[in-house]
This record gives C-alpha cells, sequence and structure tokens, in this order.
DNA sequence: TTGACTTCCCAAAACGTTTTGGAGATCTAA
DNA sequence: TTAGATCTCCAAAACGTTTTGGGAAGTCAA
C-alpha cells in the first residue's frame, strides 16, 4: 500500500534516510529517526517483501518438503511443530513455505526447483533415512539445512532428534527387569532413521539381559502394520511376551490384534509405543508409551535454523533431546 | 544463479526478447523461440521469483493460517489436505506459505501483517467459525480466500466441506431405525461451524423421530472432551442409549469411558463418530465412523483458489462435499 | 583561523523481471 | 512504386528496496 518513496515525501527527507531510519542505522539523528518511526506506524508502512528479497538477494522464507504421497504424514502433532517452528521463524521476518512433493522420486527435483529458484534460503529436512541424498544434495549447493531427526552422516550437520535409542533401551530393560523373556520388536522400515534407532536400542538392552531371542517384524508404521506384525509374532512357535512397538499407531494396531486373540496387553502380553498420541490415554488399555521430554521441539528447529542463516556451523547446532517412558497399563509385568 | 542479461548475451538476444519468447508470447519467430528455450534448459534458467513478484506486484504465494496454541490442530489427515493443495498450487506456480498465529488474538494481527505486506495473494481459512471475523477483514479488503468449511456469510464467499449436515441426519436416522430411543449428542464448540452443522443434523433427525430428548453435552474436540461427555451423560437418570460424537477423537475418549463403565460399545451403547481417523478402525470394538466422500479435497481447495485468483467470483465457488457412513461395531442395535 | 572529525543526510546504482511503445525489415496489394 | 500490414525485435522504464560513496554543516583542538 504504501511505500518509502510515500514516507520519505510527506516527512521532506530522502529515501534513504527513511530506510535507515527505519533499520536502526546509527547515522541518522534521534529526533529524525522518532518522527520517521511515527509516520511509518501511521501509514501503517510494511516494507514489500519481494523488493526487499530482491535486493537483499534472499528469499526471507524458509522451506519443508512434504511427500504427498503414502497417505498419512507422521505422527498427528507433526503440524504442530511445523506451526511452532513457523511462529518462530516469523518472529525474525522468515516465512516458512509448504512444499509439498510427489513420492520420493520427485522429491530431488522439488529441491532442484526450489534451489535454483532461490525461492527459500534454508530448508528443513523431515523424515530423514539413514542415507539421505537429501542431506548430500543441500551440502553440495551449500544451502543451510536443519534435519528433523538424524542420518547416517549426522556428524556433518546440524539436526535436531530425540533420543529414540535411549528410550527403546530404557523400555526394554525395564521389560526385562520385570522379568520378560521374550521381547518383540515391531519395526518401522529400516532405512528410517528413527527406525533404525530405536531398534538398535532395542538390541542393546537385549544384549545387556544376554537374550538369545531376536523376535521381530518390520511394517509400515501405521496402525494396519502394527497389526499385521502382531498377527505374525503370535502365529511364531513361541510368541513374545511384550512387544516394543516402533510408534503409538503401531500399538495401536497390536493392541487391537492382541484383543482379536483374546489377550490383555499389560496382562498376558507387555505392549510399548512411542509418541505419546493424545489417543494413547484413550486406548483399552491405555497403552504406555515414551514421548521427547521437551516441550518445544519446533521452536528449537527454528532457532537452529536461524543460527545456521547466521552463519553458525552446523556441527555445532546439535540436538538430541531425552527420552521420557510414560508409563500407563499396557506394560504390565510377566511375572 | 544464471539470469536473463546472461542469457539474452549468450544468445545475441536482447533481455525483451529472451522474457517474450519463454513467457509465450506471439511477437517472437518461432525459429528464436526454440533457441531461446534450449538455451535456457541448458543455463537451467529459473526467473527469480523476486524479481517477478516486484514487477508482477503479486506474491505469486498462498497463505494458510494456523493457530498454534490450544495444544492439538484437528484431525491428523489436515496436513495431508494441505500438501495436496500445496501439490495443486505448485502446478500453478504458487507457493503455500504456513501463518502459524499465536491464538485467535494474534490471528487479526497476522492477517494485518500478511496483507498489508502483500505476502500472500490469496488466503485460506481454515476452522472456520459461524460469525468469523476472518471472512469480514478478508471481504473488506477484497483479498481472494476460500474458507475450508462453511461460515454464517457462506453465500458471499468461496468454501469447501463436507456435508456433515447430512451425515449426522443419516446417522441418527439409522441409530433411531435400529431402535434407539435416546440418542445423545456429544457436541463441540458450537462457534465452530462443523459442530454447528453435525449438532443441527442430529436435531433434524430427533425432530423426524419425533423424539423428545435433547441430551446433549458440549467439550473440546479432543479424547478427553469425549471421555468427559461421556461420563455426565452416564450420570444422567436416564442414560443415552447412543452417542453421536462429534469428531472420531471424542468417540475415542466416549468408548474409553464406556468401557470404564463396564458397557460394551455397539451392544449397551452405540457410538458413532466422524473424519474416519486412520485409529478408528483399530479401536476395540471398530468404531463406527463416517468421512467426506472425495479424495482429493486439498486438490479441490487449490482449484478454487486458482479460480478465485483468476478472477471467478466466489459465490459460484461453493462444494458441500456428500459424507459416507463407515459402519464398523459399534453402531450396534439397540432392540 | 584552519584543518580534522563528527554528525546527519542524500543521489544514484543496483537487484532481475515484465511491459510499454515503438523501430526496422519484409511482404502485400494496388 | 508506394502505402500500408505484418513480423521480429529492442531500449528503457518501471516495481520498492538496500547500500555505496560521498557531501554539507557543525564541532573541536591547536
Amino acid at each position: 500500500m504504501s511505500n518509502l518513496k510515500l514516507l520519505a515525501r510527506s516527512l521532506g527527507l530522502s529515501i534513504t534516510t527513511v530506510s535507515r531510519a527505519l533499520d536502526g542505522y546509527s547515522d541518522v539523528a534521534p529526533a529524525t529517526r522518532e518522527r520517521v518511526q511515527a509516520a511509518a506506524q501511521a501509514m501503517n508502512y510494511r516494507p514489500n517483501p519481494a523488493a526487499r528479497s530482491l535486493r537483499r538477494r534472499r528469499a526471507e522464507a524458509v522451506a519443508v518438503t512434504l511427500p504427498t504421497e503414502p497417505g498419512r504424514f507422521g505422527p498427528p502433532i507433526f503440524l504442530n511443530m511445523l506451526a511452532a517452528c513457523g511462529q518462530r521463524l516469523a518472529e525474525d521476518g522468515l516465512d516458512l513455505m509448504l512444499l509439498p512433493t510427489a513420492g520420493r522420486a520427485g522429491e530431488m527435483d522439488t529441491y532442484r526447483r526450489l534451489l535454483d529458484g532461490r525461492r527459500a534460503d534454508a530448508v528443513i529436512v523431515v523424515r530423514t533415512r539413514l542415507d539421505d541424498e537429501r542431506v548430500g544434495f543441500l551440502k553440495e549447493r551449500g544451502i543451510p539445512f536443519v534435519t528433523h531427526g538424524r542420518t547416517a552422516r549426522s556428524e556433518e550437520h546440524a539436526f535436531i532428534d530425540g533420543d529414540g535409542e535411549a528410550g527403546f533401551r530404557d523400555a526394554a530393560r525395564q521389560l526385562a527387569a520385570s522379568g520378560h523373556q521374550r521381547i518383540a520388536h515391531i519395526a518401522a522400515p529400516q532405512d528410517l532413521t528413527f527406525a533404525h534407532l530405536r531398534r538398535k536400542g532395542w538390541l542393546a538392552a537385549l544384549d545387556e539381559a544376554g537374550s538369545p531371542d531376536r523376535l521381530e517384524y518390520t511394517a509400515q508404521p501405521t496402525e494396519a502394520g502394527g497389526y499385521e506384525a502382531t498377527q505374525w509374532l503370535l502365529r511364531q512357535d513361541t510368541p513374545p511376551t511384550a512387544l516394543l512397538c516402533a510408534t503409538d499407531s503401531m500399538a495401536i494396531g497390536a493392541l487391537s490384534a492382541l484383543k482379536e486373540r483374546g489377550f490383555t496387553a499389560g496382562r498376558e502380553i507387555a505392549v510399548i509405543g512411542h509418541d505419546n498420541l493424545p489417543s494413547a490415554a484413550f486406548t483399552d488399555p491405555p497403552l504406555s508409551s515414551m514421548e521427547i521430554a521437551a516441550p518445544d521441539v519446533g521452536r528449537q528447529l527454528a532457532e537452529m535454523l536461524i543460527a545456521r542463516l547466521g552463519g553458525r556451523d552446523g556441527r555445532e547446532l546439535q540436538t538430541i533431546l531425552p527420552v521420557r517412558q510414560v508409563p500407563r497399563a499396557t506394560h504390565g509385568p510377566a511375572n
């Protein structure tokens, strides 16, 4: 609506001075600065973002890519995390763009378009895989980025992640301590980093306990996946006494399969999930779970991004958040 | 990376001609156009979006505002809808921006900043309320917008919505037809349009059935809300025989409360929700629900937005999508 | 009084596109 | 042959900012 030229004219000043007054440069007299600020306020002036980006040669925006295809996207709280992240970014004048991609194939295309066109100054990478080509691409191009979840090359870049490995180790330890002999793992596809780490934690606890069994089944991280996995596990010669599920969604599927076979979770068979979904407290029986012990992952993510844009080295920006157990009714005793 | 000036120089043409060749103007010779296109391809040219917006005086972006506060945001599939929407927008070169707002108070502020700064050409309004100040504001400013969910002023603007009223009327009818006498409604806050319409459908069916009872309880659209509502309803002198819940999340809470009191949903008491959440098929018993009978709400939303940006009148862009019942185990008979 | 320093301000040049208003050829019709 | 049409192309002016490189007063020290 109103621009610098209008503002300057109405004040009898030059565009330069108005611009510098608003940007807080020191070479403008205090009285002038106040006059300018008042006028800007009165005329409801906001710098035109396109002009500013053009001149500054940055987009003042951060992009997050979302796969559209596989039906469901991550845990339901994910959108809240993005919103919190966006809010923090907005405090620094950065927009958050949603870049949907058509499946994994289209992902790299989307990245190329994004970066060739300079539509974003930095990128948030979600749903990280252990071997994630996106990381290589972004490093090569020199675009700042933060991953939500680690990768095999984590030591080289900024990331934020929950300590799923410790969480699953602790949970499996507790199950073992309470007498469980056959603690099965319902795994998510192992190319996903979070799935790999959670399985690793489970394995570590089994090693500690000297347990020889390695009962596991990998499925999609959905209710249907957990259901399918549980059915398979129950069909084995020596079925498990505990199910450690990669996600709550899978655990909910597991509960359903158990019920169908006449088992009561938390009595005959223990079940523990991860994410502490809102609905976890309302399953039957209420689902024992675990969650990242931080209320503001989104905000932290944003702050890492801002630090990265400010030139901080990605290797200094690596956060692993503790995971807290949320015991409810389904982790019940074996003996 | 590369720009029009470079391209033009390498081709021995003027910037004007290169620009017009790529934009498909008719006043450029076919041979020249091909030469230009080939060079653009080879040099990996993409128009600088900031420069383009500056000159064209539009942002080439669409914004959606998200409240960050109240913990959970809408049904989990919401993010998928946004992703689908963003994908369709991208086909027309439009970016999708996420604009988080700090609670309802900050919402109008965010809108003002957004529009004063011309950061977006159009807006998606979600979580519509019956009396929604955002609609008035956007109409006044003349910014194209589409609401996801109706408002009290729906006839004046573009919207897309499911026919929750018919869905709840049908569900309540079926319950009545199978002998239920006291069909209670677990309502979401009535300022939200979807909640109002679903309640209206329930009321209509009760009227048809000549049922005098109006047993209802309003709570937050979460599992906890449904739980609380059910507890209250069961404490009444003549408890309901059926619970029609505004959302599946509430229905899941209801199932939990019923179980706690020793009831089996689908036998003593029927329960029906709305949204057909992925987990609805895995509750115990599996939850009867309903859902919008369209796979591509997000894409349709995007297309309405594009039509709106193309100058189409909002009154011609109003879609009410049918709602389909998804019967499972909990809508069981009364008699 | 002079020279050096401050303090406060500004003109003009970018940034990379789109669009306006032609201009020079070439062709067509009389 | 000439007047118009038709094809191709282009120079230059925006769009609204930020930033560079001063410049004109005023101040201070000698």
